[in-house]
DNA sequence: CCCATATAATTAGCCGCCATACTATATGGC
DNA sequence: GCCATATAGTATGGCGGCTAATTATATGGG
């Protein structure tokens, strides 16, 4: 089953209490302990390469344009704050993956642009990780995928939708 | 499929590139955008009582106890280093929920016990918590419970055991 | 008995995330 | 043309996680 510790816990005080549904709680906290995992294994893979996932995110959203992007489009486009942006070029900075270009047209405004470091970085981990990824969920037939979505499905309706919407 | 934002970009370029297996990259993302979820909704439930997940876990293991635990013995329990359990440990105190209590038979060591104030605030949270953790999972019929448990398991499998054991 | 080593908790410093507040610059209405 | 308002990027400070270093205390071997 391979809970976190925390879980485990958890668990255990749930069961001792006999709440309602102790099952439905185990089976949330093996997802929680899933995407964890993952999680970790993923940031593993990428510091080496002085990238965590926060970076690597916009690592790969520069990547994917030619003339560079602003701070600013960068932070809708990974879902983070501006702030939080901010810090995460200032890694990428020292690391010399990226340089911040005055825009010419708006002198508030800056485009962010691969160095020829940063694009090499980006290729190479973007299809390594690609790679990896892929082999995380390979070992499942169609029909467990199809099933597996749908269940992810089901209970992401179960979600609070006020405190989703933050995400967007 | 409610990815969050930043799969959704990730995804596109998989595609774009026609990596191998990009509908399993994708359940990839939809696992972790849910877990992602939940964390978010229950921080946002936690908020209102003054608790982060984290804080909370310390709660509930020191509620299950009459006599209090070691910073030492949460550490352990909750899955995170000491270093973090006393960061975590000032904000209750903060709080007033727990307490430092210098331990009698070892002087290096410390006995950490709820308030009173910290036993209703745990009391109530952890029933709360429960019903909704319960409430999340509580669509899904016995057998596709079954079928969840089983292809998590079956993802679980493939990841790399050397950066999971971090968890222990 | 003393000293080396282990252990308990903390501190300090880093990271990534957030919200909030600030500065500089654009832009639209009058 | 000017001023209010909006927007771009950053600074600040908080949280929770980590590692590594520090300080105090136990403990065991010689």
């Amino acid at each position: 089953m391979n809970l976190e510790q925390k879980y485990e816990a958890l668990l255990a005080e749930a069961q001792r209490r006999q709440l309602p549904d102790v099952a439905g709680i185990q089976l949330c906290f093996q997802t929680l302990s899933l995407a964890n995992a993952i999680d970790r294994n993923c940031a593993a893979r990428l510091a080496p390469h002085g990238l965590s996932e926060g970076r690597f995110v916009l690592l790969f959203l520069l990547n994917s344009t030619n003339e560079g992007l602003a701070p600013n489009a960068l932070a809708k486009q990974a879902g983070v704050t501006r702030a939080t942006v901010t810090g995460l070029l200032d890694g990428l900075e020292r690391e010399s993956l990226i340089e911040r270009l005055a825009d010419a047209s708006d002198r508030r405004a800056l485009r962010i642009r691969l160095t020829r470091k940063g694009k090499k970085v980006a290729e190479k981990v973007f299809d390594q990780h690609g790679r990896w990824i892929s082999g995380l969920f390979g070992n499942l037939s169609v029909s467990e995928r199809e099933q597996l979505a749908a269940l992810l499905d089901k209970v992401t309706g179960n979600l609070d939708v006020t405190t989703e919407g933050k995400s967007l």
